[in-house]
DNA sequence: CTGTTATTGCAAATCATTTGCAATAAGCTT
DNA sequence: AAGCTTATTGCAAATGATTTGCAATAACAG
C-alpha cells in the first residue's frame, strides 16, 4: 500500500497543485501522530524541521488535504472547543472524552454502522458521514469523584 | 412542572444574578423554538420584542444559561460549521444534516442508549452525554444526484 | 423609595482563521 | 542542467465570531 506522503502526493498533483517541503513535514507529522494535533501542535512541531514554516501555510495545508478528501477535522469534547484533525479512513474509530482529566479515549462499535443502517430504511437517508462524541468520566476519574463524595 | 422561564430565573437568582427583560425574551424564545437557534436567530428575533437589545447580552445571556446546565450548543454538520442553543433534557433528539440542502432531519434511536450501556460495561466509563451528527444526502437530494448523474 | 451592585449597550479588544501580495520554488519543457 | 510558468510561501493585514472594559441603567433587598 502507499504511504500517507504518496497519496497525498498523488491527490494533490491530480488537482493541479505541488507537493512543497512544507506540506511534506505536515503530511509526515499527520501519518505518525499517535494522538490528536491541532493547528497549534502542527505549528510547532513543524518548526522543529522549518523554522520558518508559518502558521498560514499550516492551515493552507490542512484545508488542501480535507479537500482532498485525506483528512478530517474532529471535535474532542460535546462542546467541541477543541478542533483537532486526524487521517480518515484509518478505521472507524470514535473518541470518548473524560470530562475531568481530559483523557481521550477511542472506541469502535457495530451499533453505529446499525444505526446508518436503520436511518437509510426508515427515513430513506443516505448517510455518508457519522460524528459520534461521548464524553464522562473516565475509570480513574469515577474512583476520584467517589472519594470526594465521602 | 415549573415553567423554563421559572427555572432559568431560580437557576440564576441562586448564584446571585437577575432576571432581567432581556434575559426573559432570549429564555422565551428558547423555550418556544421548534428548530435549532443560532445566536444571530436569537438577537434576530428578540430584537422584535427589543429594539435595543445588543449582540453582547444574547451572547452574555446563553453563556449564563449555559452555565447554569439549562441550556447546550449543538453543532449541525460534522465539521461542525454551525452552532445553535438547545434545551438540555429536551429528550434525546439528534440530528441528520443534508450535505446538499442542509436541512436538518431529527430522529432518536434506542441504539444510542445501547451504545451507552455497552462502553459503561466494556470500558468501564460513565457516559454523561452523547454527540451524535449525521451527514449525507436527504431523500430529495439523492433524487436530484441520480438525475445529474445521467 | 433608596442604595447597592449585577447587567446593559456600545465600542474596542481578542482569538482563530483567511487572504492579498511580492518573493520563492516545484516541476514541466527543452 | 537551465529556463519558464505559476502554485505556494511568509508576512502582515483583513475577517468573522465571541468577549470584555466602562459608564449608564435597572433589579431587587431593605
Amino acid at each position: 500500500m502507499p504511504s500517507f506522503l504518496e497519496q497525498a502526493s498523488d491527490a494533490i498533483r491530480q488537482s493541479g497543485g505541488r507537493m512543497t517541503g512544507q506540506r511534506q513535514i505536515i503530511v509526515n507529522l499527520l501519518e505518525s501522530a499517535t494522538g490528536q494535533l491541532d493547528v497549534d501542535d502542527l505549528h510547532r512541531l513543524a518548526r522543529k524541521q522549518d523554522q520558518h514554516i508559518s502558521l498560514a501555510t499550516v492551515y493552507r495545508t490542512l484545508n488542501v488535504l480535507e479537500d482532498a478528501g485525506l483528512i478530517q477535522p474532529r471535535y474532542q469534547s460535546p462542546e467541541h472547543e477543541h478542533k483537532y484533525y486526524e487521517r480518515v479512513g484509518s478505521g472507524q474509530v470514535y473518541h470518548f472524552t473524560c470530562r475531568v482529566c481530559r483523557k481521550i479515549i477511542p472506541f469502535h462499535s457495530e451499533l453505529i454502522q446499525e444505526l446508518k443502517h436503520h436511518l437509510s430504511k426508515q427515513l430513506d437517508l443516505e448517510v455518508l458521514n457519522a460524528c459520534v462524541c461521548l464524553d464522562g468520566l473516565c475509570p480513574e476519574c469515577q474512583k476520584q469523584q467517589a472519594q470526594t463524595d465521602r
